[in-house]
RNA sequence: CGGGGUGUAGCUCAAUUAGCAGAGCGCGCGGUUUGGGACCGCGAGGCAGCCGGGGCAGAACCGGCCAUCCCGACCA
């Protein structure tokens, strides 16, 4: 029988272990494992521990009060989602891989959803409601599943997690602006009561849909997203579409003849540099892609200048692209590493980006084995289907006002709101509520996740030193870390229990080192790779005193327990 | 999905030329210790990822499969 509220370590399930997984390489991965906060099942699926799942409770605990001081109401949908309703808005196909699916004994096919948008739109649609019951913001936390290709990182990037989603409902594009400014400022709030700073970042939407989103980054040298701040702090932007000002080069230039001439060199863009002793920028870089349709598409870039695909991909109005392979690019008549957009009009679409109209008589290939262009100028050799900003930033690149300049930086993506708009609403028939003029309106919608143990290992990230993890006191999985030293003596383990009883009838949460089977050096080495804010000793030595240390201080003090509790109190 | 690894005890890792399956940590028992990962003794724990092949003999060689990690393309 157990009737204990504070929590004895010799009775805790997951204790420490000295040797992490050889495969992990992450911090946070070490320490969660090490100090027995969690355990992987299969690849990217991870048991939480019990200290393991207090920490993330605690997370939850405090995205849960945020949430709801601005109104939103928590619910739960069902984990098995009618895969129809993704039919119905066509996310079977934009998702893609990703997408997990299951049938039932009836053969009736499931999404196990890795976000629930069509879940939340098929209740409300159903609910019939009114203007009168608008806005509203519904949420809920979940396991969600993506059948990530490769999960890595502990639990940076997993195939099953605990997401908060939340689903706002307003009325039109004017409210919701409201509705996302305050979600905006709810999400920094929340990041900033977990211990970390982030920064908002303009995003991709992706398969989600929509129009615009924001990214909250939690910048860490491991995080995998790629970023850019301007210099004066006003832009900051996912580098997928990341926009940027062009530089003009050669503009002043007189326009040459065009002319094709014999180039027997490789295929790389460093080959025709050195074939013609002309500058990079000024060579025009090729690259033939495929849509999810089998439609080929013709990217047309500055050679200095790389093709940013989620550009590309948006540009061409498609989901997927995959490289061309040279057997299409054969069937065009033309040659892997000699693509020109010269005599390819109708052929193929051809997308340009504005980069090249900064440079004039330019080189290239001329869709031949061993054949270059030479002064090849838009317009007049050759035109594009459509023209868009298709190119990567890179760091120094000035903004698109030309005041500032990018910035790389990396971080752990942590959260993301998202305007929907009518994506879902327009998609998915009978999404409307009754306006006052007594017509149907489809609601304008946003959606907003944060991933609960992505979280937890950024905190990790950021939070911890050679001795192990550093809590932020808000997200420790206790308070107090209570170890008795030399158990055995004196009434020391009687004096400790007491303490305990005492800071948990103060409302102060207490894991207790009850060990005598170990020896000092080892709960002391045991409380700091826990990390748990405050620890608490009790030893013969100190009388009727107690040590009090913070986890993040070197510094001791011997206290009174009225003293210590006043103190922790606080 | 491309490239590169790795699969031996819960974890970290050994094992000469193929010749009885090993160590440290951890776990259990006994004892000595007790303010920064103490020590002694004893013990438990293995279908060597799976399947097949050649061989007197395989953890090791060959083939296939599976799992898993790292680097690239995608996401909370």
């Amino acid at each position: 029988m157990i009737d204990r509220k504070y929590m004895r370590y010799s009775k805790l399930v997951g204790k420490t272990v000295r040797n992490a997984p050889a495969d992990a390489i992450f911090d946070s991965h070490k320490l969660l494992y090490k100090s027995g906060f969690i355990r992987e099942s299969t690849a990217g699926r991870y048991y939480f521990l019990p200290l393991g799942w207090r920490a993330h409770q605690k997370i939850a605990k405090i995205v849960r009060e945020e949430m709801d001081r601005i109104g939103g109401q928590e619910m739960i949908v069902p984990v098995l989602q009618p895969l129809h309703l993704w039919q119905e808005t066509n996310r079977t196909a934009s998702v893609g891989f990703e997408l997990m699916t299951i049938k039932d004994g009836r053969e009736f096919q499931f999404a196990l959803g890795g976000t629930a948008e069509e879940m939340f739109v098929d209740l409300v649609r159903n609910l019939k409601l009114s203007y009168r019951d608008l806005p509203f913001n519904i949420y809920q936390f979940s396991t969600k599943f993506r059948d990530e290709i490769r999960a890595r990182g502990g639990l940076l990037r997993v195939r099953e997690f605990v997401m908060k989603d939340a689903y706002s409902f307003d009325r039109d594009e004017t409210e919701f602006k409201k509705t996302y400014r305050q979600m905006a400022e709810t999400y920094t709030k929340i990041f900033k009561r977990l211990g970390l700073e982030t920064l908002k970042v303009e995003a991709d939407n992706g398969y989600i849909g929509g129009e615009y989103c924001h990214e909250y980054q939690a910048e860490s040298p491991i995080g995998e997203s790629r970023f850019f701040v301007s210099e004066d702090g006003k832009y900051s932007v996912h580098a997928d579409v990341a926009k940027f000002k062009r530089d003009d080069k050669n503009i002043g230039e007189q326009l040459k003849p065009y002319r094709e001439i014999k180039a027997v060199r490789g295929t790389t863009m460093q080959d025709g540099v050195k074939l013609h002793g002309l500058p990079l920028w000024q060579q025009i870089k090729d690259f033939m892609a495929v849509d999810e349709n089998g439609n080929l598409i013709l990217a047309v870039i500055r050679g200095d200048l790389d093709v940013n695909e989620i550009k590309l991909a948006h540009a061409a109005g498609c989901h997927h692209l995959r490289h061309a392979t040279a057997e299409e690019i054969h069937a065009l008549g033309s040659e892997p590493g000699f693509i020109s957009p010269v005599g390819l009009k109708g052929k193929v679409k051809i997308i340009g980006d504005p980069s090249l109209r900064t440079i004039r008589n330019a080189y290239g290939g001329a869709n031949g084995l061993h054949r270059d262009a030479v002064n090849m100028n838009i317009d007049r050799d050759y035109t594009v289907d459509i023209e868009a900003d298709i190119a990567m930033a890179q760091s120094g690149f000035s903004t698109e006002d030309g005041k500032s300049k990018l910035v790389e930086k990396r971080g752990i993506e942590v959260g993301n709101i998202f305007q929907l708009g009518y994506h879902y609403t327009k998609l998915m028939k009978g999404a409307n509520f009754i306006d006052e003029d007594g017509k149907e309106k489809p609601y304008y919608m946003g959606c907003y996740g944060i991933g609960i143990g992505r979280t937890m290992a950024a905190i990790v990230e950021k939070y911890h030193d050679k001795k192990g993890i550093v809590w932020p006191e808000a997200v420790a999985p206790y308070d107090a870390h209570v170890v008795e030293v030399g158990s055995k003596e004196y009434g020391v383990k009687k004096k400790a229990e007491g303490i305990c009883k005492q800071l948990e009838q103060a409302g102060i949460e207490v894991l207790w080192d009850d060990r005598d089977y170990v020896s000092a050096g080892v709960k002391f080495a045991d409380a700091d790779l826990i990390g748990i804010p405050w620890r608490v000793v009790v030893s013969e030595r100190l009388g009727d005193k107690v040590e009090l240390k913070a986890r993040n201080s070197s510094l001791t003090e011997e206290l009174t327990v009225d003293q210590l509790i006043s103190k922790l109190k606080v």
